[in-house]
DNA sequence: TTACTATTTGAATAGTTATTCAAATACATG
DNA sequence: CATGTATTTGAATAACTATTCAAATAGTAA
């Protein structure tokens, strides 16, 4: 099995394979899923927004945007009582717009 | 909100968002994607090479290997008492195997 | 056939994650 | 400051998913 352990040692000390399935993870979700494909198509969309066009609640869309902003995957920027939500552009954001408009 | 009624019906009726959130959801599992990362390392490994690369159970691999089965990133192969496990090439590994090696 | 090895399966439980709803915050306007 | 609009938060519960373990299956070899 020395075969093998090159690779074991990789996966034991890799937090980034952690990372990469939480960033999975956060996508493998319709709700956030569904977030991301609209915001691969607009600029910038508000929470309000997101709630109609997906038809769901303020509630379900703003606890969903906080994980994709937990793993930063998106970010906000505030105007008077609107908060508007981006697309953050980085390797995993990259891989997944790519994918999507495949 | 005249704007987002084509992105809208999209949304609802894209089946594939769906699928591919299942498939997000599969590798957003840590011993999951470890068999996946294994797998783009080497062209087949056997359950029971896994769960010791892995550091866990046969059982844990067994169940794990069957959802990476079940949406179809993996296919089986059975030499006697043996079965080994491979990565099939799609779209959706061919992107997992180019993040992973980025 | 018995014993052995490799893997699968299923059911129970433990653990995690999503949904819901009401209350809280933040900002704008009269 | 009271009202309204937009969003966030937290807690309860509901729903889902992983882990564990024992039993079952399948193939091999004595």
């Amino acid at each position: 099995m020395i075969k093998y352990l090159q690779i074991k040692k990789e996966l034991n000390s890799k937090k980034d394979l952690l990372e990469c399935a939480k960033q999975f993870g956060v996508v493998g979700d319709t709700t956030r899923l569904k977030i991301c494909y609209l915001l691969c198509h607009y600029p910038e969309v508000s929470v309000g927004e997101m709630a109609e066009i997906l038809d769901t609640s303020i509630s379900v869309v703003s606890h969903s945007v906080k994980k994709l902003l937990e793993l930063q995957l998106v970010k906000r920027r505030k105007e008077s009582q609107t908060v508007y939500y981006a697309l953050i552009r980085n390797d995993f954001t990259k891989t997944l717009k790519d994918f999507i408009y495949e």
